[in-house]
DNA sequence: TTGTATGCGTTATCAT
DNA sequence: ATGATAACGCATACAA
């Protein structure tokens, strides 16, 4: 048998005062005498009121709410997220409530699209996508939210002529230092691990990256040493067992992420092949497995507190016909144990 | 110039019913004929009709929304969550969607227990708490929300005469499995490694199956094996040198945590004692870097499927005025590299 | 099974 | 600066 819940009807009671004055009071918004607004506070606070968020956003029309909706790469089974996209969560959480919104969280299933309409439906101002699933429904999604004007930022690949608004590291760049590192070293024979289809065009600028520290340094990519693997360790371990296996030169491997190049971490490991002794590895991502393994992972560190916090930044001014700001962060080669210098 | 969103209103209106009519049809609430559904649910396909769910939770009172309110340990930075928790949120997540409930994310601040008044002002049905802070300050806000009548459920120790509803891992019985195992192992001097103090009752539970399964061997704990220390890898480091350097003998370390344990890892080797040769090492939690850790951690398995499940599930029952179902999870015990038998 | 009428608690508009 | 009143879009009690 509880009280009931007071409304702002109750406070201007006992404030003396109107109820939309009540509400004017509360939100610090419009004209109210210091002298009233200490009165409605008090009564507020007497009476241990709090707005009813669903009135208010009925009226009002917005809900200071951001949606992120998680999209997991395909083939990830439900136990195993990829780490990285817990610390974006993280990041992305907190930087929403720092300015003041909150946040729903909703992992995607790959297939329904139409289950959780967030915008759509209300429940959000609007949205960040974490991932994109794969890229023929993600422009579908990106369609339809731009028709409905619904405001949405993606982390993803930035690249030119794209639709939608991106947030992204700069894969290009961090790929192109990590691979350079590597031949700066003295390894020439440099395998890539990772699947650069147009499913996966973040792998593929990581790859373009190395292709474009070979040509600097003037070596040439032997595409027997590049293999497909989706973003899983097992994946990587296949493929640096395959890499090995193939008896061509190699010394060292770039992989397109940190689980990968864990995964062939461990590959080397059953191939007899020391790392960094016989082979250097270089992730991307650092995770914060990263530091724990043996060797300790040299990677592609990228800066997940901007990330979020752009990303939040970002959308907000698109929910005030801003423009976007900056779009690509920077990426840092964290170097440890992994790689070592040869010759 | 996009167009008005439709309402219930125009849906009524192209389907030839009643406004009310089209409210019960798309819940599959009440009693309506196969055939106006039908109707109905065409007419809003075509307008592209979706629910304002603030509207819908003004009137109907309720939001279909949980909220995950994450208390982080005291003295945890932003950018270093204990990776565990990133686990549970992630698995409530899921569990939450399966059962249809948004789910609105938050981490805490330790001091600021106002700013989020999540249920108070109807954003959410109930409410789930990863972790509560130092415990004071969580008895007075479980003393509000019941005052409130908003149902709660948090993860955490499940001691007896608790207040509040708990779901929470076996925390004696893991810990007793593990240190039992040391001892099987032929481990003899076994240190614990973990802040004992009241503000963590889960750390006090698993050093009492630390005890339990000394006592059971018919062996003394030796008091100045055991050392405090907060959910931090780098503590663990500390704590794992000043025990070598206490001079006492020390073949084996459990570790409240899998943070303290890796950084224990890391402290035996600076002292020069190899793990597992010299020294045993198990943690609790099986978050994903134990896996990578060398030599891999030997740790205590929390099922974080589960605890997300029944976080969920118990909450939806509390909000139905039903009892809590089952509260204590048991844990596993995963051998890795980390420990060895010894004699 | 369907329709009518009312109200959820707030914010916005128009007065004063 | 404040008060009165309407409106937000839906769900529910009641009548038919």
């Amino acid at each position: 048998m509880r009280a009931k819940r007071p409304t702002s009807f109750d406070i201007a009671e006992l404030a003396g005062v109107s109820q939309s004055t009540v509400s004017r009071a509360l939100r610090h918004d419009s004209m109210v005498s210091e002298d009233t607004r200490l009165k409605v506070e008090r009564a507020a606070r007497q009476l241990n009121y709090k707005v009813d968020v669903n009135a208010r956003n009925l009226r009002s029309q917005k809900t200071n709410t951001l949606a992120l909706l998680i999209y997991e790469d395909p083939g990830t089974s439900d136990s195993l997220i990829n780490p990285f996209f817990l610390a974006m969560l993280s990041s992305v959480t907190r930087a929403a409530a720092r300015h003041g919104h909150d946040l729903l969280v909703s992992f995607q299933q790959q297939s329904g699209e139409g289950n959780a309409d967030y915008a759509a439906s209300k429940r959000a101002d609007g949205i960040i996508f974490l991932g994109y699933g794969d890229y023929p429904s993600y422009i579908a999604r990106i369609a339809r939210l731009d028709e409905a004007g619904i405001p949405h930022i993606t982390w993803g690949p930035v690249l030119p002529g794209q639709p939608g608004h991106f947030i992204g590291s700069d894969n290009v760049q961090g790929a192109r230092e990590a691979v350079a590192h590597l031949i700066a070293a003295g390894r020439r024979h440099i395998g890539f691990i990772g699947d650069i289809s147009e499913n996966c065009p973040e792998f593929r600028d990581r790859h373009r990256g190395y292709l474009l520290a070979l040509e600097q340094a003037g070596l040439t990519a032997d595409p027997a040493l590049r293999l497909d693997a989706e973003a899983a360790e097992q994946e990587g371990h296949r493929a640096a067992l395959a890499l090995a296996d193939r008896g061509r030169p190699l010394d060292a491997i770039f992989a397109a992420c940190d689980l990968l190049a864990i995964g062939a971490l461990h590959g080397a490991r059953d191939r007899g092949l020391s790392v960094p002794g016989d082979l250097s590895i270089i992730g991307f991502d650092d995770i914060q497995a990263a530091l724990y393994t043996n060797p300790p992972l040299t990677t592609v560190r990228q800066d997940t507190e901007a990330a979020g916090r752009l990303l939040v930044e970002n959308l907000l001014r698109l929910m005030e016909d801003r423009p976007i700001d900056q779009t690509i962060i920077p990426t840092r080669l964290v170097v440890r144990g992994s790689c070592r210098r040869v010759g």
